[in-house]
DNA sequence: TTGTACGCGTTATCAA
DNA sequence: TTGATAACGCGTACAA
C-alpha cells in the first residue's frame, strides 16, 4: 500500500499522508520486515563470507575490509566457519544458498579436495568470489596476492645470504596457494643454479603446530642434509619452525635461517624478528569484495583475477641485521 | 505440499514419494529457502553480533566461541561492527531488527552515552546479551568477568611491589569496564593504606594510540609526582604505555611499571612481556551464546549475570622476573 | 497418505 | 495520489 512508498522513498505520495506515515510508524516502532522484503524481491543484501580459521592473523583483518566495502553498500555479512574441513565448508555452502545471499566470498579450508561444492554453486548463479585460497578453472573470480612471484622474490632474498642448503615447508598441494609458492621457490633456486634437494621440501599445514613437527623432521635428518634455512609457508608455521629450532639447541638465523610468508601482527615480536612477505589482508578483503559487489551488480561478467601487491618485510631472521635494510652478511656473498 | 513433509523428515509419508522426491529435489539442485522458511515460521535461525572491533585481540576469539556454540544449535551469525561508533551501532541494532533475528549478541561501543537503542530492543522483545562490555539496568543478561574485583587482584599484585605511586590509564567511565575497573583500582589502593593520588587516574580509550596518550600526560607530570608503576585499560593501551615509557628514555619496569588486562596475543612478545589479568575470551564468546540461546529458547526469563573467570598472569613488565612466578623484588617489600 | 486453502509482510502491477 | 490484487515460497490446519 501507499506505507511502502513512503518508507522507500518513492516520490508519488502527497506530502501530509507521508508524513502522517512516517509519525505512525515511529509511534509503534515499526521496522520493516526485511524477510518479507527480500521474498518479494529476491534479493537479501546480504552476502556470506565463509572463513577457514577466524581467531587471530590473517582473516580477521580481511574481514574487516570486506565489511568496510560491504556496509558502504548496504550489505550485511553472514560469517561462516570452516575450520579447515571440506565438511562444514560444504556445509556453510549449502546453509548460504538457502539463505539466498546475493553472493558469497570464500577461501577455501585446508582440506578440500575436489571443486563439486564450488561449480553447484556456479551453476544455480551464486556470484562467487574466492579470496586469498582461491580454486581456479571453475569460472570464479580470484582476489589474492602473486604467490608464485611473493614466493619467488622470498626466496630470491634468502638465497641471497648465500645459503646452498634451504627447505621449504610446503602448504597443501591441492590448494592454489600450496602449489604456486612452491612454484616459485623452485624458479627461484633454478634462476640461481642452485640444486633442489627434495627431501628439504615437506609438506606442513598452516597452524604453528605444523610447522613444528614438519621442521623437526628436516632437523631429524643428518647434519650435512639438513637446511641452512627454511621458508615457511605462512608465519605461524614459521613460529612452529623458529621454535623447533630453538628447540634443539640450535640458532636462528645463526644455525637456520627461518623466513614465514603474511606478516602476522606477531612477527616483529618474536625473540628473532621474522623476515616474512607481507600479504595486505585488509586491502585484499576491500579488493575481494569490490569485486563481489561488480559481480552482484552485473558490471562484469567474466571471471577475474585480481592481484593485490605484497611487499618483502625484511626483520632479522633471515640472517639480515634487524635494521631492516637489506644487509646480507658480506662473508656470505 | 507433500515436499515439504518429506524435507523436514515428517513420518507420515510413503517411503515410494518419499525417495521420488529426494531424488527430484537432488536433481534439481533444490535447496529450502529458507527466507520463505522464516517468512511463515517467524523465525530465522540467525542471530546478530555487534562488535565494536573486528581485527586483533579480543573479538576474533570471542566471536569463535559463539560460533562454536551458535553453529552446534544450527543458528548462523550477521556479524556487524559498530567501530566504537554510537551511530553504527544503533544501525546496526536496526538492521539487525529488521533482519528479523531470533538475538542479538552486543558488546558496547566506546562513545555510546545512551540506552536507549537498547531499551527499544527489549520493548520489541528481541532477545539481547551483552558481553564483556555491557549495560546494567535494562533487563538484558551480561556476560563478562567481574572487572571489579579482576582489577583489585591485579593492582594487589602491582602493590605487592612496593610501589607507593600508582597510575591508572582508566577507560570511559561510562561504560560499566571502565567504571568497575577503576573501582576495583580504588579499592585496592584503600585496602592497602595507599593514598590515591587523583592525578594519576587519566582516562584513555581502548587503542595503543590512546594508551601512549595518556601515558605522555602521566610522564609529563613532575618526576616526584610522576607514577612509579601503571595500570592500563587494556593491553593495547599498556603497548601505548611501554612505548611512551621508552620513548621517554626511561626503562620498564625499571623506572615505570606497566601491567594491561586482556592477555592479548602479543603480551607475552613484548620486548618486556606483559603482566596482565587474562580474559577467556573464546569461553566468554561460548558462555554469551549459550546464555542467549537459552533466552530464545525461554528456558530463562529474568535477566543475569554470568562471571567467567580471570587470571593474574605474571610476566615481568610489573617488576617480578620473568619466570612466571610471584616474586616482587625483596628489596621493595 | 496426500492435497487444498490460507497466511506470513512485503513489492509490483494495474485500476480507480 | 491511492488502493486492490497477485505474487514470493514456505508451514499450518484441515479436508479428502
Amino acid at each position: 500500500m501507499t506505507v511502502s512508498r513512503v518508507l522507500n522513498r518513492r516520490p508519488n505520495v502527497d506530502d501530509e499522508t507521508r508524513a502522517l506515515v512516517l509519525k505512525t510508524a515511529k509511534r509503534l516502532g515499526y521496522r520493516p520486515n526485511q524477510i518479507a522484503q527480500s521474498l518479494a524481491m529476491n534479493k537479501t543484501f546480504t552476502i556470506g563470507v565463509v572463513v577457514p580459521e577466524i581467531s587471530h592473523s590473517f582473516f580477521p583483518e580481511a574481514i574487516r575490509g570486506i565489511e568496510e566495502v560491504t556496509y558502504n553498500a548496504g550489505y550485511h555479512l553472514i560469517l561462516m566457519h570452516s575450520a579447515e574441513t571440506a565438511k562444514r565448508e560444504r556445509d556453510a555452502i549449502q546453509t548460504l544458498e538457502s539463505k539466498r545471499v546475493d553472493g558469497i566470498l570464500l577461501s577455501a579450508a585446508q582440506d578440500v579436495h575436489d571443486d563439486q561444492a564450488y561449480r553447484q554453486l556456479m551453476d544455480m548463479g551464486v556470484p562467487l568470489v574466492f579470496f586469498d585460497r582461491c580454486v581456479r578453472g571453475i569460472g570464479a573470480s580470484c582476489v589474492s596476492i602473486d604467490d608464485d612471484e611473493s614466493a619467488r622474490v622470498l626466496t630470491r632474498h634468502v638465497l641471497a645470504h648465500g645459503y646452498q642448503r634451504i627447505g621449504h615447508l610446503a602448504g597443501p598441494q591441492h590448494l592454489s596457494i600450496g602449489r604456486e609458492r612452491l612454484a616459485g621457490f623452485r624458479s627461484a633456486l633454478e634462476e640461481n643454479g642452485t640444486h633442489c634437494d627434495e627431501t628439504l621440501i615437506v609438506e606442513s599445514g598452516f597452524h604453528e603446530s605444523d610447522g613444528y613437527a614438519a621442521t623437526m623432521k628436516l632437523l631429524d635428518l643428518p647434519e650435512d642434509r639438513r637446511p641452512r634455512a627454511i621458508i615457511a609457508i605462512n608465519d605461524p608455521a614459521a613460529y612452529g619452525a623458529i621454535k623447533a629450532v630453538l628447540d634443539r639447541g640450535l640458532s636462528v638465523p645463526g644455525d637456520v635461517a627461518v623466513v614465514g610468508f603474511s606478516d602476522d601482527i606477531r612477527a616483529p615480536l618474536m625473540p628473532v624478528p621474522l623476515t616474512t612477505m607481507r600479504q595486505p589482508a585488509y586491502e585484499l578483503g576491500k579488493a575481494a569484495a569490490e569485486r563481489l559487489l561488480a559481480t552482484i551488480a552485473g558490471v562484469v561478467h567474466a571471471s577475474e583475477e585480481v592481484v593485490v601487491k605484497t611487499s618483502l618485510v625484511i626483520r632479522s631472521s633471515c640472517g639480515c641485521w634487524d635494521d631492516g635494510s637489506f644487509q646480507p652478511p658480506a662473508s656470505r656473498l
